[in-house]
DNA sequence: ATACTTGCAAATGTTTTGCAACCAA
DNA sequence: TTGGTTGCAAAACATTTGCAAGTAT
């Protein structure tokens, strides 16, 4: 779009949205700012329910409702900023997808722990696919599912707990 | 697991859906073998809502509860039958996973189309990223989003429907 | 001033569940 | 017989939405 490549780096996502929501006619309210600002405090995986929690436990700042918050990470994610990387207990879960390398996750079907990883292959493969079936591809979504190391460990080595009936 | 390796072979979905359940001590009632025969009775995708539809066209035998068809489809899956492959408009679409190569789906954002590649590198890479982290994979889902052939070309070459109104 | 936004409560829509009547083994 | 099963209605839950009051620009 832009004939300067590196007019986008070094924004900050909070700068990134705002540009966003100017194109969209749309307003960089008070609420959006705190939300863009929690929201990029932490590379952790969340789900709306825990970015919900931490929002009520700043001290300082206006209280920001359910709704808003479901409305934001529907922008955030138009905006490129967020994306989607799983669905656990019937609840979508979210990470940052600007300023944080392409990745994707081995998910544990016991303890729930997400593991990153990278593999350019999988991209490169990706791109080959779907060129061969004229396919616009513009993102994709893969989990590995199965037990995480320690999970999938027998549990023999693990200090027991006994006598504790 | 056996010393036979093609004992399993050319066991019809319902025998392998019987034998599960009966390692479970569950039991093959008229409901589970009607679900289990409508679901293998046509390799497209679905969800829920359309299986409770196709079943509720079926003249002769008896009707299946909305609570029934929900809990075979978890049966289904357990059994190794059935899949998750997508979401799509909060809903899990399933498909076979019995009988039926291992693929994945490129998603059309636009008109909805799944289409299935399968793509043996990917498996590998997997199974090798797997073993680095220790993580006992036992299946995966690729989702690759994008615009499917129809959907990403211009409205130029495409038929015109004229004086329709 | 003029839309766009928010918070609230109510609604949505899928999937799950309690329970009494049923039924496979 | 004896549990596992079903259907029904109600519940559960995450997420969405209508609307009046508030607010960026």
């Amino acid at each position: 779009m832009s004939n300067l490549a590196n007019v986008d780096v070094a924004v900050t996502p909070a700068e990134k949205y705002r540009e966003f929501l100017a194109t969209k006619g749309l307003r960089m309210t008070r609420e959006r700012a705190i939300i863009v600002d929690e929201v990029f405090s932490s590379h952790e995986h969340f789900d709306a329910e825990q970015l919900i929690q931490r929002l009520a436990l700043r001290k300082n700042g206006r209280r920001v409702s359910r709704s808003t918050i479901y409305r934001s990470l529907a922008l955030l994610e138009e905006a490129g900023l967020l994306r989607k990387v799983a669905r656990q207990d019937d609840r979508e879960i979210w990470e940052h997808d600007y300023g944080y390398p392409q990745h994707d996750h081995l998910i544990c079907e016991r303890c729930g722990r997400l593991i990153e990883f990278h593999n350019e292959s999988i991209s490169e493969i990706l791109d080959e696919v779907a060129r061969s079936h004229g396919f616009r591809m513009e993102g994709h979504r893969l989990e590995v599912h199965g037990l995480c190391d320690d999970c999938s460990r027998p549990p023999k080595t693990r200090p027991k707990k006994l006598n504790l009936l």
